[in-house]
DNA sequence: GGTCGAGGCTAACACAGTTAGCCAGATATG
DNA sequence: CATATCTGGCTAACTGTGTTAGCCTCGACC
């Protein structure tokens, strides 16, 4: 495990446990016993720590999302991943991250799954992804009331 | 005009002409030709002067979408409004929003328009909701390609 | 065995939000 | 009219943020 790698870990731990503000650069530190300082001789800074937390996350989802088959399923299981998430979901699709030092490939090999079960229609695939992030970020923000599921049915409608 | 509207009045020039990380306490008070710290004499802190934007912000769209009469019309607004006004969109819309201090029914005022033109039927009006939210903030943060807007005819397919 | 790079460190800077406490001037009160 | 109070500004300061500069040590390699 290199050290990016530990640094990668350690800021995902951080998100998972305190929440999205935990993530600073002395607290990443602390969990390597190390001072801030020393990070900058792995990493660029804390956009760059960023861009590989959503490297690993657009990974896993693209993963849970090919152990799909139908678009429900996928709704579903795209929900819960980001709900399971929720920290480093925003972080992963929140923001315009920088596809410079993203390694080629990630942003398709997420969307591919999803691209398959409706047959290449890119259009159809944006809109669905649009639907599940928009319900995500909504239900996240609480911006609903205490009902809303229903909506996952509604995906379903949409096809 | 109250100190706390040339406040909100001076964030908002902010956010429009300098972007959402420059909504900062002191930015704010060098518009009003005051330091930081007299602020607080008319708001409790950041997070106050957000929500301030944040009322706004839906007040202005639940106009806008009372404009139109149809979903697809309401859809290009939608979208109009969000990409014309991008920073003071995502603090009004993302983040969760403190309803104690937001004067009641700004919200539903919003959404009436929307839930109105769907006879009342809160899943759907909801559905349409997140997914014009997901797609104008895919396009804010760039996550689409150069196509892409053929969605918000989806959007009328939906229905 | 000397060289040198990798990877730590401390000190420091600019800037964020925020608090405490002071002070002038307007305003209200006796 | 004089006095008290309140409003709304101020400076100084604290904590926490990302980040840079520069030093030092240890282990690997010619």
């Amino acid at each position: 495990m290199s050290r990016r790698e530990e640094i990668t870990a350690a800021a995902r731990a951080l998100l998972e446990e305190e929440g999205e503000e935990a993530l600073t650069m002395r607290n990443v530190a602390d969990r390597l016993g190390i001072k801030a300082p020393s990070l900058y001789k792995h990493v660029s800074g804390r956009k760059e720590i960023e861009t590989l937390l959503a490297a690993e996350a657009l990974g896993e989802m693209g993963e849970t999302l090919a152990r799909e088959s139908d678009l429900e399923g996928m709704g579903d299981a795209y929900r819960t991943w980001a709900l399971a998430n929720p920290a480093l979901y925003r972080v992963a699709t929140t923001r315009p991250l920088d596809r410079e030092k993203l390694s080629p490939g990630v942003e398709e090999a997420a969307a591919a799954p999803l691209l398959e079960a409706l047959d290449g229609d890119r259009d159809r695939a944006r809109a669905f992804w649009a639907l599940a992030h928009g319900l995500v970020l909504l239900e996240m923000d609480g911006r609903f009331p205490e009902d809303a599921d229903i909506e996952a049915a509604w995906a379903a409608g949409l096809d």
